[in-house]
DNA sequence: GGTAGACCTGGACGC
DNA sequence: GCGTCCAGGTCTACC
């Protein structure tokens, strides 16, 4: 079965596809030649589908791979239009990145959407799983999570979706550690899974909830193995983008743009930045980088 | 509030 | 094949 979504304009795929990592993580997957991907959602009930999303005129079409209930439909819409920022609204960001040059490209190519999971709690796990390490360990680690907790597509077992909190919970940290590989993150993965299984702590609600970016930011960080870093990438996540996840990449980009590749600092970092206000954290993310090292 | 050292893995490198 | 070093953010203890 087929669903049509609208996207706010202006809306490009294979942009919100490209913006960062994500789509190179299970249960993503890119298709090369529609500039979309595939994706393995498990559905409130248990169930899990794949989705195959791909540009139609005006938004996506989601091509499910089995029928679903009208409750299932809406289930995978929603979850849909969160993942790819269907209604967010650039304008006002575009407006003033106007006379960028470094932001020239912006609008034509509609960037500004960041990928994102069907679930926060995916997307918090897998920026767990990107600070401290090789991008290259992050797949791995994502990889085990999925193939060693997640459920699979009924139709085909190798197809399998990311683990639900419930999943995560009921096993325990030596495994995590040993069999997994995740290392030091264990237990920080699995104590956020066993507070969001046991709704001690409403990730989801995060979403939607009307909270002050600053105010936000201290719930992040409230979570064990979210830093500054990571802490900074979930709130562009969720669409707010008043602080800059500064890595070591950030570093050698603005030593290399501003400061003659002399060593910069945060600080140095926040700085270059500082005029975009609450878009800074875009800006830096689309900024064209004259690095090319 | 700032800082040093530990955390853990896997890849690169030297032998 | 083995040992050593290094890169990568966050946590904890300490000042």
């Amino acid at each position: 079965m087929k669903i049509a979504l609208s996207a706010q304009p202006p809306f490009y795929l294979p942009s919100v596809v490209r913006s960062h990592g994500w789509i190179q993580l299970s249960p993503f997957l890119a298709d090369d030649h529609t500039g979309g991907f595939t994706y393995l959602i498990q559905l409130d009930t248990g169930r899990v589908a794949e989705i195959r999303i791909q540009e139609a005129q005006g938004g996506v079409s989601v091509a499910v791979d089995s029928p679903l209930t009208p409750k299932e439909q809406s289930e995978v819409s929603s979850k849909v239009a969160w993942m790819l920022g269907l209604d967010q609204e650039f304008g006002t960001f575009y407006a003033l990145a106007h006379d960028e040059p470094k932001l020239a490209h912006i609008v034509s190519e509609a960037r500004g959407r960041i990928l994102r999971s069907a679930t926060l709690f995916e997307d918090v796990i897998k920026t767990i799983l990107t600070t401290n390490t090789l991008w290259s360990a992050t797949i791995r680690m994502n990889r085990n999570l999925v193939e060693q907790f997640g459920a699979s597509l009924p139709a085909d077992p190798a197809r399998i979706a990311f683990p639900s909190p419930e999943r995560l919970a009921a096993t325990d940290e030596e495994t995590l550690r040993s069999s997994t590989r995740l290392g030091y993150r264990a237990p920080y993965i699995l104590e956020l899974a066993h507070r969001v299984a046991s709704s001690d702590l409403d990730l989801e609600g995060y979403k939607t909830a009307d909270i002050p970016t600053l105010e936000l930011r201290k719930h992040l960080m409230a979570i064990k193995g979210v830093g500054p870093y990571a802490a900074a990438n979930l709130l562009m996540l969720l669409g707010h983008y008043d602080f800059i996840p500064v890595d070591s990449w950030a570093l050698k980009m603005v030593s290399h743009e501003w400061y003659n590749d002399e060593p910069v600092g945060k600080a140095q970092v926040e700085a270059a930045f500082e005029r975009w206000g609450q878009w800074k954290g875009l800006a830096y993310w689309l900024w064209s980088w004259s690095y090319n090292g």
